[in-house]
DNA sequence: CACGTTGTTCCTTTCACCGGAACGACGGCT
DNA sequence: AGCCGTCGTTCCGGTGAAAGGAACAACGTG
């Protein structure tokens, strides 16, 4: 255990000496089976007092830290759990995802993609991508409005009443969406809530077509499994035919993360 | 979900905003459910990208966080899987402890300590004060060395023959202990493996007495429990007394946390 | 082609922060 | 009682670490 043990001094690619002080400090919070010393922090460092002092407030001021019930020492806080819990969450997802959403992509040959919905819209989060020269790719992390494609429509549809409403009046707003295209997009989702998938033909790319179902863990969706690829090959019949395996994979999925 | 959300402005108590900075990456990375950019990294901190980037570069030095893969998005890293797992196993054992702790210290009327291992010796992690006026306290997270005390000599006793031999060499040196305290001390722990807890009188304070045992978890003592209180009212026949009391709740705990 | 955005690197400037010092509190020893 | 050492916390001055702007190559879109 490393109380008793020197942290070893560690360089950094492209940080600072002040962000690595931070981070050394969460660390030996780690470490460390009891509360910990500003003086203890200071030693094992090899900082001053006063250096450690502040970092350890900056964390505490984040709940990455708190200091011990009668005491002065210093351990990990409740958003440290939260931290890890996420860090876990997030391997847990895509860990689960990644070999069913590999083997949907080789059945296919197109492309798969994990999708999960944030603040506005959606991200897509993890992609197989496609051993065709000619493919659909997407950016993993951007984020991309509801209502125009596959991913974003099927995870509007299973969303909670009233947040489909909240979502399709900002998204009006947002990219002035006319009274048409709104009705029509409530159509599609209603049409993809009774179906269970909904495919999207050249909207989000006018090159590309898509066929999306949604991942549910204790009845709540969480995430979008899509198949992708260019619309020469990703004709509507042939989005109906990759539709049941879509499905098996989703339940696979959804009955794993249960 | 705060990707489109500005990040609050917080202040500091005594920390620094390089040490803010850092803590609020680590969090916004926890708030985002797929990479984060460079640019959102610093569009939501209102920071220079550059800081950004640093501050990402920093994390990923110390494994806090990880550069997506076939992205160059960033992600919570395996470091902090380790910390919520940590700061959740810390809470698991000290949740599990507090009411068995609290009950065994209003049945005695007298404190009582939840005490870890650490290289070297031991550490006080919680404890629960007598109510009366005259009492047994001590300082959460101070090192405390094995042969001195109750909850050393538990530990002591109930750890690995190999570790207990180097632990004990260790400590003749450090203390230097004599041959004829060696052979007490290795008495005690035989005593003490014998019946399951050990007594002290005057040892770490010739004020204090108390008695410990240990909690288990698949085998291994992972911690001790102890009661203590000043001589006059901790008689060895009292801590006789105390000892069923004391084992039940160990008894308990470990089984709670098996 | 032009334009915008991206992550990463470089360089200048400056002020945020490091670290020493001070201080009150506490515990141990004589 | 006094003295000493250690502690966490706060203060303050000097300076160099780091913020931030700029550059740049890469990429995507129209």
């Amino acid at each position: 255990m490393s109380i008793q043990e020197k942290v070893p001094l560690r360089g950094t690619q492209g940080g600072t000496d002040a962000a690595d002080r931070v981070a050394d400090v969460l660390l030996l919070l780690m470490d460390s089976p009891g509360p910990v010393r500003v003086s203890g922090v200071a030693a094992e460092l090899g900082i001053a007092k006063s250096v450690a002092h502040r970092v350890l407030r900056s964390l505490v001021s984040r709940n990455l830290a708190e200091q011990a019930p009668g005491s002065s020492g210093y351990l990990l806080g409740p958003a440290a759990v939260a931290l890890g819990a996420k860090a876990m969450s997030r391997s847990k997802l895509e860990n689960a995802a990644a070999p069913l959403l590999r083997e949907l992509r080789d059945r296919t040959q197109e492309t798969t993609l994990l999708t999960r919905p944030v603040a506005g819209g959606r991200v897509h989060v993890a992609q197989f991508e496609s051993p065709h020269h000619v493919r659909m790719t997407v950016e993993l992390g951007a984020f991309r409005p509801w209502h125009a494609g596959a991913s974003g429509k099927i995870l509007l549809a299973f969303a909670e009443p009233e947040f489909r409403e909240r979502a399709i009046a900002q998204e009006a707003e947002v990219y002035d969406l006319g009274e048409e295209a709104i009705a029509a997009l409530k159509r599609d989702l209603e049409h993809a809530r009774e179906r269970g998938y909904v495919t999207s033909s050249g909207e989000r790319n006018p090159d590309a077509g898509a066929v999306a179902a949604p991942v549910f863990v204790r009845g709540v969706a969480i995430a979008a499994v899509s198949v992708c690829g260019p619309r020469s090959r990703f004709t509507p019949a042939h989005a109906e035919r990759i539709a049941p395996m879509l499905l098996n994979v989703t339940q696979r999925l959804s009955a794993r993360l249960s």
